[in-house]
DNA sequence: CGTTGAAATGAACGGACGTTCAGATAAAAC
DNA sequence: GTTTTATCTGAACGTCCGTTCATTTCAACG
């Protein structure tokens, strides 16, 4: 049985990740099996090897892909401006983007570890990227004297952090919308930054 | 061959905890196996059984002894006194316990999911009881009027994941001490939370 | 309408998994 | 020096794992 009426590689590829990503997220990459991951797809464990050359492969793609995504969004984003304007554009765009991925965030944060080394490096210096493009915000600011920062890796880190965090509490629907929520962070992030 | 000189309970079953705790926290719960847990202890897989019923239950008891031992700590380190005081004793106290252990953190924040629902249940509820001790410093800091805090919830949150984030890049021997680390993270939260 | 080729199957591979348990071993107790 | 007992082994169990591949199916094409 093959080719079913609506069974294409457009469908089943997409569909794959799909799956493969809320599942890591769910439980983790060494508890799922290829069996799981083809089974919510609606296909066979062997069909897979159709779309990835194996689990691994399957994993830094997804990693990978978000991480593309995350600097893509971020460098349309992007605001010239104060350094003030500039840090609370960052904030408002990594609260909004993170919120919406909370699958793909906890993939990215979690899993770093089933990672081989070469594929490890890659999503590190894709993060590192991205954090730095905070601390530059930070240095900006402290370069015009509009931050008061004591140090400036710490600060970035504690910033992304501290934002990132809401995915483990953020439910789609609850007390607060993700606009109140990027407000709340603004403001915690402003007074962290501003003597 | 069993009883060899020096291999006794008092010390095969604390090795166990020490070994599962590492290698769990280093690859994830998963991906490690009884058999590599007893190889690290010098020991093959059956002995595991002789101090813990299953796998299962070897995550829980290092989760809740983990969460346990830090609510411990906080009572006894806990202070009386001003909102200010108070919430800069929990941030000194909270950064110092979290960088010192940073294995244990990590298994208790990142293997929530390989729990049973029973065993979830628990960890949750001592994890939402230290929470709170935080949140109870926040709300009285509002009370007297110390603090200005626009959502404790969110903000108790925010702090804790941006106090607990630093067992992620931080390294004994690094760049900053433990008590340089402190005094930052002290910093950022007190203006957090003040006007 | 017969052919083609993309898409998926189903069975199989060797190996690793968590767990059990009868039996072996050696320190301790008598 | 014999018996007891805590401790561990070694082999086995059934199951699941990632991956491969010859074969089958069927939409599309000529």
């Amino acid at each position: 049985m093959a080719r079913k009426t609506g069974s294409h590689a457009e469908i089943t590829g997409p569909a794959i990740r799909e799956a493969a990503l809320r599942l890591f997220a769910r439980s983790g990459y060494a508890a799922v099996s290829m069996r799981e991951i083809a089974s919510e797809v609606g296909v066979r464990a062997g069909a897979l090897y159709l779309y990835t050359p194996d689990k691994q492969t399957l994993l830094f793609d997804l990693m990978r892909e978000h991480l593309e995504t995350l600097l893509a969004a971020w460098r349309m984003a992007k605001v010239e401006g104060a350094p003030l304007e500039r840090l609370e554009n960052f904030v408002r765009f990594h609260v909004d983007f993170h919120l919406e991925r909370r699958d793909a965030v906890f993939l990215a944060y979690m899993e770093l570890r089933n990672l081989s080394e070469d594929n490890f490096a890659v999503i590190e210096e894709l993060r590192r990227a991205y954090e730095e493009e905070l601390e530059d915000i930070l240095e900006a600011g402290r370069a015009t004297g509009d931050f008061e920062v004591a140090d400036a890796r710490v600060t970035t880190m504690a910033l992304i952090a501290m934002l990132t965090g809401g995915h483990v509490w953020y439910r789609s629907g609850g007390r607060l919308s993700r606009d109140a929520i990027q407000k709340i962070y603004w403001d915690l992030t402003r007074r962290m930054v501003t003597k």
